[in-house]
DNA sequence: ATCCGTTTCCACATCGTTTTGCGTGCATGC
DNA sequence: GCATGCACGCAAAACGATGTGGAAACGGAT
């Protein structure tokens, strides 16, 4: 006997045919009650699956969305995936989580991702070559930008209001008397380094005050950033009163760095991060920082992929998502001498 | 003019038949230098990508690897993803990491991943339900294990010297002088937990000690689950001067806990973990713990599912790999009172 | 009995690859 | 000059699903 598969099969051992098969699969054509319970008996018993290769050679769709992020072992992106899921994996689409490794190790991993015909991307890459930018606008691929705008023509971004957080963060500094203030920030092609470092100069501004560019340095978004952060500003003065970093792991690394140098937090200088990931309340001094919500943000894009996906919409216009912030005041900014609670 | 895309495009463009530029870009059998150039020259043109459907519909091969995990942020789980694409990417294989957010969610994602025909599976997942070891052994495709032994004929598993390790903090502990050591399991029916308290009873015995059963509790791996593993041993007695937890998580959650209850770690009572992931070092006072190869152990489990995948080798026999851990002495057992260094 | 409108199902073309079995054309050996 | 062998390319048949245009079956109305 000519053993079948796939679909022929269910249809063999359900007596009829291969598109009746296909539609009570889809659901396109009304198929009578009694056909359909035959085809579902058959599937069952086969133990039928759809070659999902087979099906999106037709129907063009893949019902898989990645998320390229540059490192998954910072905390806050597999919150963002977390969220992503949350509304996708209802949907019926699956998410793959891609690490680039590092913000250079996006090109090397978008040909693959291309290659795969995701249906939407979501991207939380800095310093998108143009010739990358311009793979992904060709290949028609869905892409929603994640913390940015990645400068793609019809493709929507959800961002935190970075600006915001940071000159809450600065007044809540000049609020507590701090004025020599150094800024870490991550990579300095980075969009969301310059938006941050622009939220904290509107706070000097706001107090009528200017900001020093020599006060900045730039490195990248992990905790070694942080330690290279210190050295660096430490080596044009050594009387910075706060050490504004531009996430998390950069705060940690520099606290590190800074006690490693002898000096006391936050009697001798304050630190504050962004984003809010669990080690942010775990580490002593407990470390002032902006919540950033990841998981929402991970939602969002989820929904915005989704939207633009069901519409087959290029015609809606663009959406541009800012999400607030809120300011999280810890131990590295306040108490004078951090102690056990 | 009829539009053809694909390969037929380029075949076209190449002034050859398509099979021609099937074969330079598989390799599959020679072609000449000449003919092989006007091709890449028609599919640079064009701007081809193969398209995935159509050739796994062929090949029967995806190229692409799931990593399902219980919780991705659970920052153990990021470094097994990293470890794993470290060996996939130069092989041509694209992992996706599945969050199943929970233990639970596994059922629920299994379908999806089945679904979806990647080419093998790393799983790191506990109590999977014997419906569903029975849809993965059906569906032939290639897992791995991570962590623990899923019963599947024929997968490999790797996995980290859990007792061993456990055994080594019992013995630290038991040196240090603590005898009333309680334990803070991960979910009972996991294998791990398992394990985990094996290796402690096994440092007891070898002290000629007993270990008392009412001195266990399990809850889950998460930090909610220390909280509440410390308030169901605070149950059944309150003199405990050590608790020995199923992984960092847990002791983080439980650290907590035993400060909101006014007790100080190690003074009154130590607290060990198992991972050592980040914040162990970074808690105050920084968690004693046992490092567990996380990265290493996503590399082993991906070169095990490569050479299945390359020798179309159910011949070999199963492989059962365990990775050796190190004992991480830190404030948390040791130091009497926490103080900043 | 004939005709028409529905309902229900099917045949067949199609999506973009891979793969096998055959032509070609050309050089070689006698 | 003729058979032989090689190196290259090509045509055509899968792979497993979707979807459209029709054909059959069935009632009800005339």
């Amino acid at each position: 006997m000519t053993q079948k598969s796939g679909i022929a099969a269910v249809a063999e051992t359900a007596g009829v045919s291969v598109s009746t098969v296909s539609q009570v699969l889809s659901g396109n054509r009304p198929v009578s009650e009694a056909t359909r319970a035959k085809v579902n008996a058959a599937i069952a018993e086969l133990g039928y699956t759809p070659h999902p290769g087979a099906r999106s050679l037709r129907s063009r769709r893949t019902e898989s969305i990645a998320l390229l992020v540059p490192d998954i072992t910072n905390p806050f992106y597999p919150l963002v995936a977390v969220g992503m899921q949350d509304v996708l994996l209802p949907a019926g689409y699956l998410l793959s989580i891609l690490d680039a490794g590092s913000q250079s190790g996006t090109g090397r991993l978008l040909g693959h991702v291309l290659e795969r015909r995701f249906d939407g991307i979501a991207l939380h890459i800095d310093g998108l070559s143009d010739a990358d930018r311009a793979r992904l606008a060709e290949s028609g691929t869905r892409v929603v930008a994640l913390g940015r705008d990645i400068g793609i023509e019809g493709s929507d971004y959800v961002e935190s209001d970075d600006a915001g957080g940071f000159a809450k963060l600065g007044e809540h500094l000049l609020g507590t008397g701090r004025r020599r203030i150094g800024f870490i920030g991550g990579e300095e092609e980075s969009d969301p380094s310059r938006l941050r470092l622009g939220g904290l100069r509107q706070a000097f501004a706001g107090a009528g005050l200017g900001y020093d560019d020599a006060a900045t340095v730039f490195t990248s978004f992990t905790r070694d950033g942080g330690r290279d952060g210190i050295a660096a500003l430490y080596e044009r003065r050594t009387d910075w009163d706060a050490i504004v970093c531009a996430n998390d792991l950069i705060a940690i690394g520099a606290m590190d760095e800074l006690r490693r140098r002898g000096l006391s937090i936050p009697a001798d200088v304050a630190v504050t991060g962004y984003d809010d990931i669990d080690a942010a309340a775990l580490v002593h001094p407990s470390l002032t920082t902006v919540e950033n919500p990841a998981r929402e943000i991970g939602r969002t894009a989820a929904r915005l992929l989704l939207t633009r996906l069901a519409g087959d919409g290029d015609d809606a216009p663009t959406q541009h998502i800012t999400l607030s912030t809120r300011l999280v005041v810890r131990d590295s900014t306040t108490s004078p001498i951090p102690q056990e609670r």
